[in-house]
DNA sequence: AGCGATTGATAACAGCGTTGCGCTACCCTC
DNA sequence: GAGGGTAGCGCAACGCTGTTATCAATCGCT
């Protein structure tokens, strides 16, 4: 069989859309190289020429994950009130979690077996809450916010909308709990907990 | 080939010990019927007759993992403060969840890709929630919490010591965050946010 | 004691990620 | 313009996986 055309940068880009499209549509256990080879209309050796095995097709999603995510949160216009930001942030985070729910479980949770992030996940992942960051360390700084070390404040935010969306995601939630509402109050009552008395 | 014995229950409990060293010392990855039937000196098929499929060996593991978190939450002694009890049994969650973190990671995330836990998730999940959603609700009627719908402050206190233990399973906390002792603080400020001011 | 049901050993199936082989289309140099 | 090096990638095979049909052996029950 002949080949069709070579340094297809563009098939590097359906594979990794179509990975995407089944990760998201079916979960992770539903994205193999096969399907995803005959879908595209290539073999499974595009993807290990193009990506070196499905672990760095996965982390190129990962990045891509990444990227979608920090865009959102960049997105959000601050007000200025520390607790007021946190909320937006909080529901900010939530949204995009949501918008893509099997990418998000890829970048926190270990969806995908054999995947194991570089070294660089701690720094995208930390790269992504620099609106948070900011607005903590600022408000820190200004003693609205108790006098706790900065970080340690963004774990516990960072941990707080974390844990909410992936009980949520995990359906992990009780029924009659309908997770819009709650969700902002809860957020709001735990950036209001930061304030100094 | 003759057969030793039947209806060895014993040989059960083997497996699924065996199982939960196999999952807990490399990760889901590691657990195949092959490896676990020859391990335990069986066949696969003995999985089959005795749970079903590998789904719901799995599903038995979930159980036991909920068995153990259930029983080591139900074992902190509580002081009456609300505060003071919600951080303990924050601190008891986190000990849990690093005990056994591939079988916190069974029951949380979808560590397992073909494994959806049952209906009885939710509820199991719940009842091992028993403590906290005690210690909170009696607060709310006493007017020492604010007066927020109970399991909005449960499954907030819940998403907040989830989020904060996911995290550090999945290494994505960043390096010089120490975390048992900003754990604790983050703890603390979070359950005060919910007093009555 | 003997019958029926259940356990589980064997072996086969389909599908998985991965890899060696080799053809082919491109790029570079002459 | 012609020839050689290189990289992309289709094909086929390997060893692994979960699952299942077949069937022998053993149990509980009458």
């Amino acid at each position: 069989m002949p080949r069709p055309r070579t340094h297809d940068e563009n098939l590097r880009l359906k594979l990794l859309d179509r990975a995407g499209e089944l990760i998201s549509a079916d979960g992770p256990k539903a994205l193999s190289l096969r399907k995803l080879a005959a879908d595209v209309g290539t073999s499974t050796t595009a993807v290990y020429s193009l990506f070196g095995g499905k672990t760095d097709l996965v982390s190129a999603l990962f990045t891509e994950g990444f990227r979608r995510f920090g865009r959102r949160m960049s997105k959000v216009t601050l007000s200025g009130d520390p607790v007021e930001d946190l909320v937006r942030l909080g529901v900010a985070y939530r949204e995009s979690a949501l918008a893509d729910p099997h990418l998000y479980a890829i970048m926190f949770t270990k969806s995908v077996p054999g995947f194991e992030p570089a070294e660089e996940t701690s720094e995208q992942a930390r790269a992504t809450m620099a609106p948070l960051e900011g607005t903590i360390r600022k408000a820190v700084a200004d003693g609205v916010f108790l006098d706790v070390p900065p970080e340690v404040v963004t774990v516990a935010c960072w941990g707080f909308v974390h844990g909410l969306v992936s009980l949520e995601l995990n359906g992990n939630l009780p029924e009659q709990y309908t997770v819009s509402t709650a969700y902002e109050t809860a957020l709001r009552v735990n950036a209001a907990g930061w304030l100094r008395r």
